[in-house]
RNA sequence: GUGGGUGUAGCUCAGUUGGUUAGAGCGGAUGGCUGUGGCCCAUCAGGUCGCGGGUUCGAGCCCCGUCACUCACCCCA
């Protein structure tokens, strides 16, 4: 409520019982990825910022406008990562990647951008991603791909539609760019602000604009596929048809380019109805990658998925994990006097792996039992002067209502009898 | 960065054409005779009406600014 105790603009704090989807995902994530031979890999929340700024492109929207950029106490140019790939491809460098050698690895976690926050769009907002590294091949694109929609499975999002697209080798990209120039050249006066920048400086990013201005010249735009060489057009049917023998559906989508520099060939998207306007929930593709201080590009193919969408998506599916009581036993202590008892009888019961709360203040017995049910306890402990000298302590079963004297003897495991999985 | 919507109790929200002590539900605390939860009842606690100016005899209601949230554009996860 209070400006000073709001977190920053586009970041949240996640709570329970929310925290437990994202365990959720995230468990989900380790399992099926390892069936895929990707082990996990954590890098830095930030880097020197021209790993981010020479992998991705210096004309992308992310570098040029959305990168959170601070000087250390050193006066190094550091940031606070975008995205995922940047970081682990410096990571591959630097660990020694030799030639033919292949890495499969996944990551997760915070990403920030400076945008401004909207539906299933944050500031610091959470990514899983995988990355294989080390060969060029359709089949690798078709596994990056399979293992993506595995885990989308795993995870309970159905219905997310798969996009398509390939770029080509970086020797095709100067005659497309010259075929795509040749068409826009004469529209280009009539065209929004943002393309007439964009015809000198990237032209492939026109066709990602979504002007209406702009769209009918997009649409009559020669297809990308049609522009490339030989060999291009024969690696991108090769995943499409890899992608056909496993049976995933897709759409070939031609002017889906996507905002980053660094990708060649296999270009995709998955999008996912009932999210807002910011439908895209996982995205990737082939890339060729030179970091800072390494003389050859890293070949690799990859993708992330927005955790915070697919959060989205599980809700709009129904999914929701259910809230989990705050404890199974809870520890009335009748009296002040009582407590210190009560806290040693709950110390002994964790040991033997039971969920206790114990009475602190020694309240009513009436207010302990009103918390007691409130924090869902199926199983209330009262000790009072009366069990003190007899050496039990009165159990509860909340849902029947039933009590009997306990010796503390055999408490652990009369408890344990009736707790939900015994 | 641009535009729209919103901002009243811990939460969800009422609050009449500006009018005096700002309300409800939920939640919380306590109690309903000796040491017993849920249902019910009662009492209590809790609000600088986002913040700062202005108009007015008088502002939660009107005006301006500001901050925040939210949605959309741009772009993407």
């Amino acid at each position: 409520m209070s400006t000073a105790t709001e977190p920053v603009p586009g970041t949240s704090d996640i709570w329970s019982p929310e925290v437990l989807d994202w365990c959720a995902l995230e468990a989900k994530a380790r399992e099926v990825f390892s069936l895929y031979g990707y082990s996990e890999l954590r890098t830095p929340v930030f880097e020197r910022t021209d790993v981010f700024v020479r992998s991705l492109g210096d004309e992308t929207d992310v570098v040029k406008k959305e990168m959170y950029t601070f000087e250390d106490r050193g006066g190094r140019s550091l940031t606070l990562r975008p995205e995922g790939t940047a970081g682990v491809m410096r990571a591959m460098a630097a660990s020694g990647l030799a030639e033919g050698d292949e890495r499969r690895v996944f990551y997760m976690g915070p990403m920030f951008r400076g945008e401004r926050p909207a539906a299933g769009r944050r500031r610091q907002f959470h990514q899983v991603g995988g990355e294989a590294v080390g060969r060029c091949a359709p089949a690798a694109d078709v596994e990056c791909i399979a293992m993506l929609m595995h885990y989308l499975e795993a995870i309970g999002v159905s219905g997310g539609k798969l996009l398509l697209n390939t770029r080509g080798v970086a020797e095709d990209r100067e005659g497309v760019a010259v075929a795509l120039r040749t068409h826009f050249e004469s529209h280009v006066a009539g065209m929004c602000e943002d393309c007439r920048r964009r015809f000198t400086a990237n032209v492939w990013r026109i066709l990602d604009c979504k002007n209406p201005d702009c769209q009918e010249h997009i649409l009559a735009a020669p297809h990308m596929v049609d522009l490339l060489g030989d060999s291009s057009r024969a690696f991108f049917k090769a995943v499409c048809q890899g992608l056909e023998k496993l049976g995933l559906a897709h759409e070939i989508a031609p002017r889906l380019v996507r905002g980053l520099d660094y990708y060649v060939h296999t270009v995709f998207e998955v999008t996912h109805h009932g999210l807002g306007a910011q439908d895209a929930i996982a995205g990737g593709g082939r890339y060729a990658i030179t970091v800072p201080g390494s003389s050859h590009p890293i070949a690799g193919v990859g993708f992330a998925a927005g955790m915070e969408r697919l959060l989205m998506a599980r809700e709009s599916l129904g999914i929701k994990t259910g809230a989990v009581a705050a404890t199974d036993v809870y520890v009335a202590s009748l009296g002040e006097a009582m407590v210190n008892d009560g806290v040693l009888l709950a110390s002994t019961l964790r040991r033997q792996g039971i969920r206790v709360m114990a009475e602190t203040t020694g309240r009513s017995i009436k207010a302990q039992m009103r918390t007691a049910n409130k924090l869902g306890a199926g199983i209330v402990l009262l000790l009072g002067e009366q069990e003190k000298a007899k050496g039990v302590v009165t159990g509860k079963t909340m849902a029947t209502g039933e009590q009997q004297e306990v010796p503390l003897t055999e408490l652990a495991s009369w408890v344990k009898a009736r707790l939900p999985q015994g």
